[in-house]
This record gives structure tokens, sequence and C-alpha cells, in this order.
DNA sequence: ACGCACTGGTTGCACGGACAACGAACGATT
DNA sequence: AATCGTTCGTTGTCCGTGCAACCAGTGCGT
């Protein structure tokens, strides 16, 4: 038994429960008008920015969600959009932009959380219950379940 | 501790570590004119199609990769186009159509899959070595090392 | 004070992927 | 044999994402 072939197993299995998992949560919370990454971005602004003045710079979120700076970017436009957060320049550097959730946004965050931890439970939540009951079936990814 | 606070922390940890290895698979297969997709399925059709009759069916493939339907079938396409792979109906079922590895492209997956390995090695070749030396720079996912 | 290298964020562009709609072919039913 | 429902694969279309290019702004050096 190769480690390689060990490793191939691994990733498989990753990739698998990433795909299944991302898929899942983007149904739940597609009837919210939101993806995946939109929930990421919320719950990263809900959990880190609770104090008042420590408004987060986008420079800083950069860093802690899986996307490029100008996806960021837009995806912050979109929530802007739709009201769920502002964007105020920063007074001390001022080609920064502070990012804050709107009262509507935090709202928003609290009623969904409640669905994604589902989902999580439900995708990974050690299914020690049944290896193969739901959620393994197949190794298949995302596309299986049309939306 | 709640519950849903683990489930959370290991979802993160999933994610990072997918858009890392991804991104560096991506990365290492660049130069090559292939993506991780690519690879997957080019890998799918070594490892699953070695016997002379048994060509892979697209339906075949479906559930065995982390893509739509009409990914695949675009995906394909590209692999055909570059020579990659040859479709050719089958028989059996008119409708059907059978995916079989060109010898370029049985070459190129033969050149590739060690860089695939080495990447997979890196990224989750069990970190015991160096918990948060390289792997986990910071929590971030793909976007951080510019190409 | 002036330039200079650099950082922070947005925009142009192209690409890959998902969903929906489609045509072709199969299988069953009458 | 003709029809209906279903399956297989492709194609139209939209959207999110990454890279590269871009301005605005900062801090440093001279």
């Amino acid at each position: 038994m190769t480690a390689g072939a060990r490793l191939e197993e691994r990733w498989r299995e990753i990739l698998s429960v990433h795909a299944r998992t991302m898929c899942e949560i983007d149904r739940a919370l597609h009837p919210y008008g939101l993806g995946a990454s939109d929930f990421e971005v919320l719950d990263l602004l809900v959990t880190e920015g609770p104090e008042e003045g420590a408004q987060c710079r986008v420079q800083n979120m950069v860093g802690r969600v899986h996307l490029s700076q100008s996806a960021l970017s837009r995806l912050i436009a979109r929530l802007e959009k739709d009201g769920l957060v502002e964007r105020t320049m920063c007074a001390e550097d001022r080609r920064g932009v502070y990012v804050a959730l709107t009262r509507g946004g935090r709202h928003l965050h609290a009623e969904v959380l409640p669905l994604q931890r589902a989902v999580l439970a439900r995708m990974l939540g050690d299914d020690e219950t049944a290896p193969d009951s739901a959620p393994p079936s197949g190794p298949a990814g995302c596309a299986r379940r049309p939306m």
C-alpha cells in the first residue's frame, strides 16, 4: 500500500465532505439570498466585530476567508447592496474601508446560523451513527441533488 | 463549549485545508495546462479504465467527480480538444458516450501524478512535523499566494 | 517639500461551474 | 407500431471567482 495512495484517499474524502457540505449550506441558505461565502463573511463580522470601535477593515478579513481580495470586495459590495453591511471609510488610513454589520445583517445572521449549524451537524457531525446512511450516499459531490 | 462551536471549528479546518490544497494543485498543474478538476477526471480514467472494453461512460463518471453533468461535459470537451481523451459513441446505448484516454493523456497523467502527490504530501501529509510551519501560515485560503 | 516604493481596495477581463432547457435515444405501455 | 415518460449528454445563460491592472493614499528617503 503506497503512502501516496493513502494520501489520495484522504484527499478524496476531504473533497467529498467539502463538496457535500458546501453544497448543502448553499442550499439551506439560498432561500435567504445568501451563499456559503456570504455567510462566511457575515459570520466573521459577527464573531469578530462585536466590539464597538473595532470595525473590521477589509484587509483583516482577506486573511480569514477563503476568497481573493477582489472577490471579497465584490461580495461586500453585494452585501451592502442588500443592506446587510455598511462600508465606511476610516479616518486614520483613508485608503482603508471599515465594514460593519447593519442591524438587518446581524438579524439575518442570527436567523440562518441555526440552519448552517444544522447542516454541519448533519454532514460532518461524527457519523458514528451510520457511516453510509445519508451523507456518504455515493462518493458524489454537490451536483447530485438537483436544486 | 458549544457542540456547534466544535463543528464550526472542524468546518473551518476542512475549508482551510481544502482551499490551500486545491490551490496548490492548481498551481502545480497549471504549467501543464491542467486544473485540479482536469486532473481529477484524468486520474479517474486512469484508475478506472485500464481494462480494454470497460471504457467509462460519462454517466458513470458524474457520480465520481465533484462536478455537475454539464461541467463534466464541457471539461471532457476541453480535454478532447487538447488531445488527452477521445469520445466515442457506444453502440449498445446510442445516447451514451464512451470516454477513453489517449496515449498522450495517459502519458501526461503519469507525468503530473508525482506532482499532485507531492502537493498532497506537503499539504496534508500529517503535519506532525510542524503544526504551524508552512501550511497553516495563517488560516488563509488560496488567494494569499499570488500566482 | 518632492519623489518613490509600497499598501489597500476597486474594476476589466476571462474562465469555470451550476441550473435550466433542449434533442436524441431508450423502455414500457397500449 | 405509435405514444409517453425517462435517461443521457450537450448547449444557452448567468454568476461567482481569480488574476492583472488600476487609482488613491501612506510612509520613507533625500
